[in-house]
DNA sequence: TTGGATACTAAACAGCGTTTAGTACATTTG
DNA sequence: CAAATGTACTAAACGCTGTTTAGTATCCAA
């Protein structure tokens, strides 16, 4: 009998209901404005209906999560052409800070907040989004170490290394710590000292 | 007449008092367990009294964020004695992911947290004890250039990119997206990852 | 047809930051 | 000294929040 199996695509179909809504009110209001009650209210179901699908709204946010590092990897695809690995890694770099500043909610989601983790704490499942998306960047570095750009061999304390840059520079704009150097040239400073850092890393790996 | 004077004084313990009580709280349960109620239940006051010395929640965290600035340059002092530049700036280093490991809160509120920034925001004040810090970095920094370890001339470029490295590192850690890395030798990744970002300014800046 | 699973919700619980309206007391003024 | 003004404080409410409980319909299997 195909009730079980259509109750089940219809349990599926809600969740992504739920989803969606979620994705969209979290994408025009940010974090703070995105409520189960509003989420609720934008598909005309009680609040409570929500916990049928999700756990708690910790559960939700992960939801969010996931499709983030779905759209941070689908732009670091536009990477893959570039032949040259140092090349590649640059543009990577780029395409990093361009996600982060332009998606400045979806960034706090994927690497700042603490809800979206502490939902993976209780079930310890692993965080595989981030986990894909490191991978990503140790696979370019190690197309680097191979063509010779680097001498270091530890791929992943090198990834560490560069993503640590990385996160830091996007998260001190993000978080309005550039403001302190009173003129408004903010994405200019990023811009410069990324590519101080490049030069230290073609230099010094 | 005194009588004005002491009312000042009498406003300016009733700050000081709310704000001792906002810290203890703050450092024992956290950012989240820090509500206005909780803070007028342990000075045993109204929770209307603290918006009579504070304007809202926002400011007094920003309280907070000038101790927390305080006690994290208090640290720094101890780095002073050393007398060559660059082991200056290791050490530096070493003290800065010492306090961001060490009290998560505090790292939190003074460089994530929204909300201490908007609090200056409305009264376009400056971001005092950030940029404190950050000139503490930079005189680090040109010591090293006086002292012919960098090459490089743009001193806030270097202590930006140094200190986006150093950000990025700790809030990785302490956002806990080290965990995908299954072992637990998260610090040990850290201090590894450190190694080599000293490596690599001492041997390309 | 009946009985139990399923989907859903109204209402409540316990908390939050903040504001309003009003009281009690201290101080200044006539 | 008494009346008027100003100050310090708070109870209660407003409008939110995430979440749970209890109860009502509806669907489906026996």
């Amino acid at each position: 009998m195909g009730i079980a199996e259509r109750k089940e695509r219809e349990k599926e179909e809600m969740r992504e209901l739920i989803l969606r809504a979620a994705s969209k009110i979290f994408l025009e209001d940010g974090y703070e404005k995105t409520s189960i009650r509003k989420i609720a209210d934008a598909i005309e179901y009680s609040p409570a209906t929500i916990y049928l699908y999700y756990r708690d709204k910790n559960e939700l946010l992960h939801g969010l999560h996931v499709e983030a590092f779905q759209k941070m990897m689908q732009e670091f695809a536009q990477i893959v052409p570039i032949s040259d690995p140092f090349a590649r890694l640059v543009e990577m770099g780029h395409q990093y800070i361009k996600f982060g500043t332009q998606n400045p909610e979806l960034y706090n989601l994927m690497f700042l907040m603490d809800a979206p983790m502490e939902s993976l704490a209780c079930r310890n499942e692993i965080w595989d989004d981030g986990l894909r998306t490191f991978d990503a960047l140790q696979a370019v570095v190690a197309d680097c170490i191979k063509a010779g750009y680097f001498k270091e061999t530890n791929v992943e304390n090198i990834s560490l290394t560069i993503w640590s840059y990385m996160h830091g520079l996007v998260t001190i704009y993000l978080k309005g710590r550039m403001k302190m150097f009173e003129d408004n040239r903010e994405l200019e400073r990023v811009q410069q000292s990324f590519t101080l850092f490049v030069k230290m890393i073609k230099t010094s790996l």
